[in-house]
DNA sequence: CTATCGACTTGTTAATATCGGA
DNA sequence: TCCGATATTAACAAGTCGATAG
């Protein structure tokens, strides 16, 4: 393998090469070009899927790159733009007025009205503050933003004003920073990076209820990355007068730099577009993994089921967290830090007062109902009927507990993970939401797709057994806020192209009529015309019924992560390739380009 | 066994680009 | 051609999970 990376790699710089003559070479021969085009066209097409990967736990063994984009210095505010204190105007040092205009940049939002966020802002923009500074400024509610504020809108405004000829050359601006760092060498391809720019200073906005809002996130600089590479590429350069951290050589990782963040002290990354080899690679992989659960799913539900009425409560409390994992597919739960994030659950970090049980609820038996916030904040509310012994199991667990404590409080993600791996290979808790999702979405689509519908309605079974998956994973969405008025704009097209249908109804039967009178050619003429019209008007309608169905159906449902992330791309492909679906109408460009070794190798009969 | 770290995936939201009709 | 709606992308926060140190 080695061997051949190597080889590449050279081919690459050649290329390079050519690149560099091209200018002094003017007589350049066709066939020289034209080959490079190929290259290039190849070079483009690379099917990584058909390679071997590496075994031994590297992850590359070239790695080329010119360093992360960092954010733009800190512009001081014009003279102008005042900060009054007290009522009085008062002119900041630039450090700390920098700050101050992140604050000012946000005044319309609900954030800067928060009791937290204000406290924790007010704290670290003192520490930006001159002595002097420090000394006048004791009281952030006789701070007044909104001179710069106004500023501000007046700027972006202005941007939104601009003349094409200066939005085109800041596009061709970005362009050139997109080619000269968003790309990257690995092994012998180039690769696209996925986020190269450094992020710039601002205000700390956690999601949820979250302790540290409002904190100071500091500007990084060079000195703050560690670079990763190979040691035979061209190194990335620091900007003048500055040093990197540090420069490693760690091809057991996937990143190209990282730094410590200052919030919650975690590392950033800077790794590669998900359309490279090294996620592609690695999402594959997730799916295989996924696969060979269901291989054995029904021999560990048999399992986990018997484990309910193990003498032991860690194991019996194993088994009802796996229950839900499977059946609600919930997220393991780590443990998180007090105090350092919002108060958020998953499975195994649930506590008792997530969960309230009902031996009756209507014509139900044993309803339990869950009301947490998981990830991101987002509520999880949900009534399900379990079995008996779950039922059960659950009544012991909450024996004697108050409504803070742990509801598994003899088990972690770490003593569930564990038991998992001895059930099968590979296997951790966030596989089964893979599973759950990819199986659900191919049975779903084989139960909601009629072979003589149309491309829309297709389309539309489509969206349904994807919802299906979102509202399983409980990827909801807060209702846009112009829904209602979208829905209404959709509506009034739809009478509007029901009448345009009737006028067209009536004119063919015109048609007709005159066809049958006079018998000539013009007239036979006429009514195919018209026939057709009515024949376009119809599908025309149909679709924009099918849209007004599946927008309304969506309402409050977020497509994007399952189909990112949860469902295997292969069954989509399959099922587009089965009822002859062109891709484009399932996935766009982006999506296209991260799923390509699924378009590539399923064909129409691939089973999940 | 627990706490912490490191690397990676999954998630929402805000900003921006594109589309399609007036 | 302009404008608002919709689609796409960027940004970045928040999870999962394995490794390691104490």
């Amino acid at each position: 393998h080695d061997k051949k990376a190597k080889k590449r790699k050279h081919e690459y710089e050649e290329d390079e090469e050519d690149e560099d003559i091209k200018p002094k070479k003017k007589t350049k021969d066709k066939k020289v070009t034209e080959g490079k085009k190929a290259k290039k066209e190849e070079e483009e097409k690379w099917k990584w899927w058909e390679e071997e990967r590496y075994t031994d736990g590297s992850k590359w063994r070239f790695l080329e790159h010119k360093g992360p984009v960092f954010a733009p210095p800190y512009e001081p505010l014009p003279d102008k733009v005042k900060f009054y204190y007290d009522g009085k105007p008062l002119k900041l040092s630039a450090p700390a007025e920098e700050v101050a205009t992140f604050f000012a940049k946000m005044l319309d939002h609900e954030y800067t009205t928060k009791d937290i966020f204000r406290k924790n802002f007010f704290k670290d923009w003192r520490k930006e503050m001159t002595s002097e500074e420090k000394s006048k400024i004791t009281d952030l509610n006789k701070c007044n933003f909104s001179d710069m504020n106004e500023y501000f809108k007046a700027q972006s405004e202005a941007r939104k004003q601009m003349s094409k000829e200066e939005k085109q050359k800041i596009k061709e601006e970005n362009e050139r920073l997109l080619q000269e760092y968003g790309f990257c060498i690995m092994d012998n391809h180039k690769e696209r990076i996925g986020n190269f720019r450094i992020e710039p200073p601002g205000l700390f906005r956690g999601r949820g209820d979250h302790p540290k809002m409002g904190m100071l996130k500091r500007r990084i600089r060079p000195e703050d990355i560690i670079i990763n590479c190979s040691k035979d590429s061209k190194h990335p350069k620091p900007p003048p007068g500055t040093k990197w951290k540090e420069v490693r050589y760690d091809n057991k990782v996937t990143w190209l730099a990282s730094w410590t963040e200052n919030i919650q002290g975690s590392i950033k990354y800077i790794m590669l577009n998900p359309s490279s080899r090294i996620k592609g690679e690695k999402d594959w992989q997730k799916y295989e993994t996924a696969r060979r659960l269901k291989k054995c799913v029904d021999r560990i539900r048999n399992q986990y089921r018997d484990d309910w009425k193990s003498k032991e409560m860690r194991i019996r409390q194993r088994a009802v967290a796996l229950y839900f994992i499977d059946k609600l597919a919930l997220r393991a739960g780590n443990e998180k830090e007090e105090g350092e994030t919002a108060d958020t659950v998953g499975c195994c970090s649930l506590r008792v007062e997530h969960i309230k049980l009902y031996p009756k609820m209507d014509d139900q038996e044993y309803v339990v109902e869950f009301d947490f916030l998981g990830k991101d904040s987002i509520r999880y509310y949900n009534k399900i009927p379990v079995e008996k012994r779950v039922f059960k199991n659950l009544q012991l667990f909450l024996e004697n507990k108050q409504p803070e404590d742990d509801l598994f409080d003899r088990l972690n993600t770490s003593i569930l993970n564990k038991h998992l791996q001895e059930l099968m290979d590979g296997l951790t808790a966030k596989v089964f939401r893979t599973y759950n999702a990819s199986i659900t979405l191919q049975q779903q689509l084989k139960e909601l797709t009629c072979s003589d519908d149309s491309i829309p309605a297709k389309i539309l079974s489509y969206n349904r057994a994807n919802r299906a998956v979102a509202i399983l994973c409980n990827h909801q969405r807060a209702p846009p806020k112009t829904f209602e008025k979208s829905m209404q704009n959709l509506q009034t097209k739809i009478d509007e192209k029901q009448n345009q249908l009737s006028a067209a109804r009536k004119q063919l039967k015109a048609a007709k009529a005159d066809h049958k009178a006079s018998h000539d050619d013009k007239s036979k003429k006429a009514v195919e015309v018209k026939r057709k019209a009515v024949q376009r008007i119809e599908e025309q309608l149909m679709k924009l019924q099918v849209q007004a169905t599946d927008r309304e159906e969506n309402k409050q449902i977020a497509l994007g992560t399952s189909k990112l992330n949860y469902l295997d791309p292969r069954i989509s492909v399959a099922w587009c390739k089965k009822w002859d679906i062109p891709i484009e109408k399932i996935y766009n460009k982006t999506q296209r380009e991260k799923f390509a070794w699924a378009i590539d190798m399923a064909e129409k009969d691939y089973e999940f």
